[in-house]
DNA sequence: ACTATAAAAATGAACGTTCATTCTTTTTTT
DNA sequence: AAAAAAAGAATGAACGTTCATTTTTATAGT
């Protein structure tokens, strides 16, 4: 029990460790070695937790994104109208992308770049299932837009992303007079 | 005369290698000697037209950014109103991502990463500006929304990134039917 | 027009460093 | 006292960059 408690500290330290570092200066520009430092660990004990390092980054992956869906829809469940759905997942991320920011940064990073393998990145698509779902049945009833999941997302979701970076980057501040507007946005662009 | 002309092929041939690289390894994971073997030329050889790595891929984002919104602004002019000057520069944007797509997906990782430092981010912001003026326009007019450039931005332009990498990827087709559909999203989303 | 010469451009090999990973030893746990 | 976990040092490969040299281009005198 004290072992299993102990490895498990370790490991998610080293994902942390992992998320800071490549959020500052990229996947291949993090040695494993400072990795290893930032989670107190020696280079050699990464590898009784990890493959490589490819296999590091992929996990981290996939925990970040389970964390980030398991968030948005903690509070959102079947019985729900679309729109009351709608606003209640998507306010949920945007509060997860302000609240975590590392968190949503390295997965900004992850989607745009071929760091992360292509297995890895299907697993993470999975967990997105419980929008589609939600959208397919706007669709049925015609509460939103007949387009496909790429452009219901584009304008609905991903814009956030963009949002989050140019803030973490100091390019502007975003309050609750923002988040507000850009959910009308968001609800507006794809709303029948 | 030849010899000018020889040096400009040079240098381009070593941008587009280094577009090519990027897109499919990032830039860590390509190597100078690879960009050198893309190009025809010998390692030593970049460092007659580039200070170091850095400076390559730095002029590299400028070159595309520059040549980005060049296509964007071609057939725009200040004396359109805002809902036609929104709309020719948002098709000629989405016309750009389709056709170039290679450079277009290199900008999303340049801009989704720290590979490129803070000033070439910079001068490669200033290239939009006749879009936020576009937009300034607008909102005196009352013809779009009093939002922030960021929320504009990140409402109207940006989630065409996402569909071209989408695209690239092979996760779905993009046609003409889903271009029009984009675009009208993307003005309800901005327009009063 | 042709050659000699200087300058510029280009090259391949070499250097020093850094990194992911492994090996051997030590420490901790059972 | 055996097994598991962790550590630090070692290894070999890969990389960015530089160096010494060769090749190409431009210039100038005859």
């Amino acid at each position: 029990m004290a072992k299993l408690q102990k490895s498990i500290d370790k490991r998610n330290a080293l994902v942390k460790a992992t998320i800071e570092l490549v959020n500052n200066n990229g996947f291949h520009a993090t040695p494993m070695s400072k990795i290893a430092k930032m989670a107190n660990v020696s280079p050699a004990t990464i590898y009784l937790y990890f493959e490589n390092k490819q296999d590091l980054v992929n996990q981290t992956y996939i925990d970040v994104k389970a964390e980030y869906t398991k968030y948005a829809f903690e509070t959102y469940n079947e019985s729900m109208s679309v729109s009351e759905g709608f606003e209640i997942i998507w306010k949920r991320i945007a509060d997860f992308k302000l609240k975590e920011c590392e968190e949503a940064m390295f997965l900004a990073q992850c989607d745009n770049t071929p760091m992360i393998d292509e297995p890895s990145r299907q697993e993470g698509i999975k967990h997105l299932q419980p929008l589609l779902d939600l959208w397919e049945r706007g669709k049925k009833e015609g509460v939103i837009k007949p387009l496909s999941d790429y452009l219901l997302y584009a304008y609905s979701i991903n814009p956030l992303s963009f949002l989050m970076i140019a803030q973490k980057r100091g390019a502007f501040q975003l309050d609750k007079k923002h988040i507000e507007q850009a959910y009308q946005a968001a609800w507006n662009s794809i709303k029948v």
